[in-house]
DNA sequence: GCGATACTTTGTCGATCGTTCCAGATAGTG
DNA sequence: CACTATCTGGAACGATCGACAAAGTATCGC
């Protein structure tokens, strides 16, 4: 063995997720990168291999920080209609949240990187897909249970509701007006009804 | 007076736009644009001023094709319920029209350009604006005519029904499934029951 | 304490970035 | 037909890009 690696690789990966957020990939240079992490370029390669690594590795920190517990709570067991209103308002909050406009990596990435790199794309299919089928759970169950509506499929209602919630990151970078926001959720929710 | 200028500004403008759509702002170079156009660069700066201005042309004209028929469409004074229907419709079918991967300027330019240009900023305020008006007086008079829902107010209906086209070209650019794309809207649409 | 190992830093690489400038080409004016 | 004003294409600018190699430094087993 010899010299242990000084910094933290979650923090360094951290820091890039904000830069990657507000400048988007193409617009974030190795520069920007060393800055917010504190790294040498050469620590970055030799940790990351590429820019390219660095992003994916941001992409993963980025689902496991926000879409895995989105997927934990609609997994939850509790009311259908309360945990999926508390995903929707978490996410207004996430976009009205700081003023420092840090849009969806996940929208981002998907406008920006999905027809370049098909690893991202992987990965952006791999979470909605996710977030999908854990409303179709509990979706389906709700059906069963009568407390939602059976007039659409519960696959259609969660494709729906995940189309919803990329819509609202959209609006939110074009007007972060989060009581509009909120409204807008609500009425995604009544189509439940 | 002297020689005229020998090219078509809006066929410039078109090809750019292409580019645009498929690589996004930073990642297009002048040497794109200048392949695209069939100019050289010269001539590009001369007309435009810059890449900003070339970017600025290119949205003005993507909002003159796409978003003022759509306003148009939605004031044609048809019935409402079939009006909006059709604008979804179509919003799908140019989601996943061609195989050419060209993804929705006002998304692309929300996420990458909205937060560094004030100018992107407003134009794209404008344009949702002005969408969301059109929504707005068509279905406060469907209103009237009880023709849909007054659980919500028209103001809250228009932004949401914006919201998920929003939604609908996140979606198309991570997975382009027409049929998905199509029974996702018709859950959106039935919000105005 | 020593050698071996691996991480960090620094400087630099060729390529490419957006932009500017210039020489040549072209069309209108007298 | 010459003159001139404007447009055109391409060369060239400094700056910056992503990537890399070499040198320096710190940590480990022994």
């Amino acid at each position: 063995m010899a010299r242990t690696r000084e910094f933290d690789l979650d923090a360094a990966v951290n820091a890039a997720m904000d830069v990657f957020r507000s400048k988007g990939y193409e617009g974030t240079s190795m520069r920007d990168l060393s800055e917010a992490t504190g790294l040498g370029s050469g620590s970055i390669y030799a940790a990351f291999g590429s820019k390219d690594g660095l992003y994916l590795a941001v992409l993963d920190l980025y689902r496991q920080r926000y879409a895995t517990p989105m997927v934990d709570l609609l997994r939850s067991g509790n009311d259908a209609r309360a945990v999926i209103r508390e995903v929707f308002i978490g996410t207004v909050d996430d976009i009205t949240g700081d003023g420092r406009h840090l849009s969806c990596l996940i929208v981002g990435a998907s406008m920006e990187r999905a027809h370049q790199d098909v690893r991202v794309a992987e990965r952006l299919r791999s979470t909605t897909q996710s977030l999908e089928l854990a409303l179709y759970d509990l979706l389906a169950e709700a059906q069963l249970r009568g407390q939602i509506t059976t007039d659409r499929s519960a696959t259609d209602l969660a494709g729906f509701l995940v189309t919803s919630l990329q819509g609202l990151r959209v609006m939110g970078a074009i007007n972060p007006d989060r009581a509009a926001l909120t409204r807008y959720a609500e009425v995604a929710l009544t189509c439940l009804d």
